[in-house]
Formats: C-alpha cells, structure tokens, sequence
DNA sequence: TTGTAAGCGTTATCAC
DNA sequence: GTGATAACGCTTACAA
C-alpha cells in the first residue's frame, strides 16, 4: 500500500524529479514530449501528487478549510457549492468538516481544521464563542457566514436580516394583512436582525408590532402559534423565524383548524429545498447563498494574497419568493386569490 | 501570520524540539514539570500542531477522508456524524467533501482527498464509475457505503433493500391492500434491491406486482403518479423509491384531489428528516445509518491496522417507520375522475 | 528523561 | 530545460 512517489515517477519516465515536479504544476517550460512520457509514468503507476508535502514545501497554503454548522439544513449547500466553485478556481483545495452546530465539537472541528494550516478558514453559521474565532484568526483569515462578529481578524458575509423582514411584512400588508405576528429566532444567529427589521417596517406602516418568542426548529414554530391560539390572538399572517420554524407554525395552524393562506398567511425565512417541495410551496425571503459563498472566498484570498489587514463587512441583500402559503386576510377578500 | 512552530515552543520553554514533540503526542515519558512549561508555551504563541508536517513525518496516516455525494439531502448527516465519532475514537481527523452527485466533481473530489494520503477513504453512496473506485482503492481502503461494489479492495456497507421493501409491502397488505404501486429509484444506488424487494414480497403474497419507473427525486415521483392515474391505474398504495420521491407522489396524489392516507397510502424509504416533519408524517424505512456509519470506519481500520485483505460486504436489516402516510385502503374504490 | 540527527515527499534556488 | 541541494515542520530511532 505504500505510495508511489515523485522519485518512483522519475526513475519510470526516466528524468528528475524535479523536472516531474514542474510537469506537475504545469509548468509551461517542459517539452510536450518529456511531459507526454512523465504524464504516463504517473498514471501507470497511479501517482498523484502529496498535498501536504507539497504544502509543506511551498510554504504556501493551498487548501481551504469550510465549516458547515449543520449537515442537516439544506441551506448550507448552495453556499458550500459556491464556495467549492470558487476556491477551485483560485487553485485551492477544498476541506469540509462539521460540528453538528454543538459548540465543544465545533470548537474541536476548527483546531482540527487549523492544524491542515488552511489558507483560510470559512465559517458558515458557526455557533462558537468569539473567543475560538479570534485565536483562529490569529492563524488563519477567517471569514464568518451569516455571524455577526467585530473582531478586526475576522471578515463577515451576512444576509440583510431587516431588509429581509421588511419584505415580507411589505409583501403582507400589500395583501391587505394588519395582524401580523412575528415568531422569533430565539438565540439563533441572525434573529435579532430579523426581528428589528420586523418591528420597524410595520411600525413604518403604523401597525402593531406583535413578537412570539420562538426558536429556529420545527416545535419552536408549532409550540409558538399554539401559545398564541391559546391566548385567543388569532392573527391574519406570520412571519416565521425561519423555513422549518414556519413549517411547524403551519403544522399547528393546521391542528387548529385554520388553513394556509386562507385563514392565515405565513412566510418562512432562507428559501431552503423544504419551501420548495410543491407539497409545502412555502412563501420564503430567498438568501443569496451563491453569492455569499462567492464573497466569502474572496475576503479569504484579499487577506491571503492582497494582504488586506482591515475587516471586510458584507451584508446581503435578500429577495422574497412567493409561492403558495400567502394570501389576502379573511376579512378582506380578494376577487381573485393568488395561485394554490 | 506565519505561524509558531515546534522550534518556537521549545525555544520559549527552554526544551528541545523533540521534548515539544513527545509532550503534544501526549507521551507518558516526560516529567509533569516540564510537560506543563511546554503547554504553557504552546498556549502563549497559539502554537498548534501541524498535521500535514506531522503525517508526513510519521509515515502514519491520520486523516480520515469522506465523501459525502450529496449535502442537500439529510439522509448523510446521520452517517457522517457515526463516522466521525467513531473516526475521533481511532485518532483519525475527518474531513469531509462532495461531488454534488456529479460524477466528474466527485471524482475530482477523490483524487483530492487521495491527495492528502489518508487512512482510508468512506464513500456515501459514491456516483462515480467503479474504475474510479478500483483505482482509488489501490491508494487507500475504500469502503462504499449504500453502493454495491464487488471489487476486492472496496469493501461495502449496505441497507438491506430487499428487507426494507419487504417491510413496506407487508405493513401495507397487513392493513388489506392489495393493489400496490412501487415507484423504481431507475440509475439511483439501491433502486435494483428495492424493486427487488417489492416484486418477491408482492408474489409472496398472491399479488400482482406492479412497477412504475420513476427516479430518487420529487418530480420524478410526482412524474410517475401522474402518469398512473393518466392511464387509469387507481392502486390503493405506493412504495416510493425513497422519501423525497413519496413526497413529489404525494403532491401529484394531492393535486388530482386523491387524500393520503384515504384513497391512497405512501410508504417512503431513508426517514430522512423530511419525513419525521409533522406536517407530512411520512411513513417510511429506516436505515441504520449511525450503524452503517460505524461499521465502514471499522472497516478501514481493519485494513489498516490489522491487515485485512479480503472483502468486507456488510448488509443492514432496516425497520419501519409507521407514520401517518398509511392507513387502510378505501371501503370501496370511489368513481374519481384520473388527474387533469 | 532529554537531546541529536536522519528522514518523510515535495518545492525552490541555483548552477549546468 | 535539467539536475543537485537545501529547506518545510515534524517524528523517531538512537545516544546521552
């Protein structure tokens, strides 16, 4: 099992190594025919290059290490896609690992990605405290997705979390919707944001704010809209936490007897593959997840390569994707209802 | 940003390297007094060690490496989460990467992973040509997880497809169907077994089994329902290919204003988290994923430590899942008109 | 118990 | 173009 190395790629091409070491970075100043014969010497033997002996040797990162907080959210994908898509094209390699959004696992998942001594380390959604992301970013760039952090170390891509309410009590009260409750994200990262845009644009609107405390899972979502029919609040429309939170809350509305849009509109928060399924066709505010994947492999290289020293601060802004779980109010009628 | 080195320690503690070195592999041979001068050291520069340097030098490999073909579907995370604790439990790093279920990114993502000369490489349910596989298991124990490879040096962990379809069939005839659907997975990994499965179970019972081809995704299921009651076929139940797929049949069976479970029971396949949702209650079989996740880490390491050479096929026994997708087939087939 | 020195597989720097 | 030779950061006999 031992591996071929450059040495064995040598001897069998019959050159140096170091002229299969060119060939292997794609040096432009080999003859096509010394390349042609180390290129089939390598494959005859199934060589292929050492990652870290290379890294080792160049003195140059060239792996980059991605945190995904939860396998479990499909969320996470697009923007490690993006990611992946973008490291590639810089020459870097990319490495994935997960804590299982537990901080102590987490926390291990980071040293253990430090020790692969990253180029840079993207962080999407991390739940650890500060204090792990400033020490990483004493030994790496370190960029956080969708975690606000002030650290001067640590550049951030964040979506618009008001801008993103803002939309979708827009959206409601353009259908004619004045109860409207909010279910709030609880601890989870971007809630507070969430839940500021929510206060202000139906303050901008002259309406009641009403906030649920809530949290971002399923039970969260139901439990909350339970609470609320329980203390006889019936409102027309909510503004969910985030996708899974409002496909709880519709759960419970269903339990209750209410119908989705016609007696209560609801809106869900990160467009996730869940608000997609025609079966849910849940209305959702849509994060530029490609594009955040995108800016966060970017400040990666402007720290790496640029030598950028000062924190970038992205902020995102979001759209909203309507589909079918909004509607107007009961109390008001359209003549046509949108699509079901 | 260049980072502290084994050098820079011991020069702060006043030791040799060699002392650091003995001192972070947590040997026993070093005296408590100067184990903690270099801890303190290595705590003050935030020195932590390098893996790559640490691999190469050992000639001991220390990386885990898997590849997870598709993070957008919850099916995995339970799996990875086994293998890394079980991975954690051997002293191997995990690091994880995709291929998005595209046969080129996954290859591409192999020989990246094969670049780090890892411990052993853990396929969840890989997409790529079994020349790939052969080739790759020739670098590093390959175990394939949910795809069946009969290459020496590939071992596999696999659901029981057979069983599992079995399970489905037998829950559904127990409630009094007879007329039952199975939905084929088509190219996808364990679809042949599951079809298998369906058609022994079915004859086992007396009864006709009938197979449309649809595929592991949401339309596809959605495709094949339509199609069903296109050509008049009415069955009183459906075993989906897996849970995405039940839920696009589900849609398509909502749309054509058939209720679930009323007119007609979905069983799906995996209980992805999509399926423990309350709002779809989807009944369905359960892998044993954890289980699948431990046993292909045991694998390698028993090919790695221990020497084994010779195949390891592990087949898993699934359960049911029973939700509220079933129930007892209609009183008698009521006169609704096939979808629109 | 601690220090010395020789690799590990690669890249980088020079001469040739 | 090509081939020595010195790093890179670490582990590991072996010596002290």
């Amino acid at each position: 099992m031992r591996r071929p190395t450059m040495d064995d790629v040598a001897r069998r091409a019959g050159v140096s190594r170091a002229l299969v070491s060119l060939v292997m970075r794609e040096s432009p100043k080999v003859s096509p025919q010394r390349r042609a014969a180390v290129l089939e010497a390598a494959d005859e033997l199934g060589y292929s290059p050492h990652v870290m002996a290379r890294q080792l040797a160049s003195r140059t990162p060239t792996v980059l290490a991605v945190l995904v907080s939860d396998l479990r959210n499909p969320y996470f994908a697009d923007v490690v896609e993006a990611v992946e898509a973008e490291a590639t094209a810089a020459g870097l390699d990319t490495i994935l690992s997960t804590g299982g959004r537990r901080p102590a696992a987490e926390r291990r998942a980071v040293e253990t990605m430090l020790g692969f001594r990253p180029a840079g380390l993207v962080l999407l959604s991390p739940v650890v405290p500060v204090s792990v992301l400033g020490r990483a970013s004493a030994a790496a760039p370190v960029v956080a997705v969708e975690r606000t952090v002030s650290l001067p170390g640590v550049d951030t891509v964040t979506d618009d979390g008001r801008a993103g309410s803002r939309l979708a009590v827009d959206h409601l009260v353009g259908l004619g919707h004045t109860r409207i409750v909010h279910l709030d994200g609880g601890q989870g990262a971007q809630s507070s944001t969430r839940r500021r845009g929510f206060v202000d644009a139906m303050r901008a609107h002259g309406l009641e704010p009403v906030v649920e405390p809530s949290e971002y899972t399923e039970e969260g979502g139901a439990a909350a809209v339970t609470r609320l029919l329980l203390r006889g609040e019936r409102p027309t429309a909510v503004v969910a936490a985030n996708d899974v939170n409002a496909i709880g809350a519709m759960t419970a509305l269903d339990d209750a007897g209410l119908s989705v849009p016609g007696d209560v509109s609801v809106v869900g928060y990160d467009n996730t593959s869940l608000a997609g399924l025609r079966h849910l066709g849940l209305t959702t505010v849509d994060q530029r997840r490609a594009e955040m994947g995108r800016l966060a492999v970017r400040a990666v290289l402007e720290r790496l390569r640029e030598g950028r020293t000062t924190p970038t601060r992205h902020r995102l802004r979001p759209s909203l994707v309507v589909r079918t779980t909004t509607g107007p109010p009961p109390d008001r009628p359209r003549a046509t209802p949108p699509a079901s």
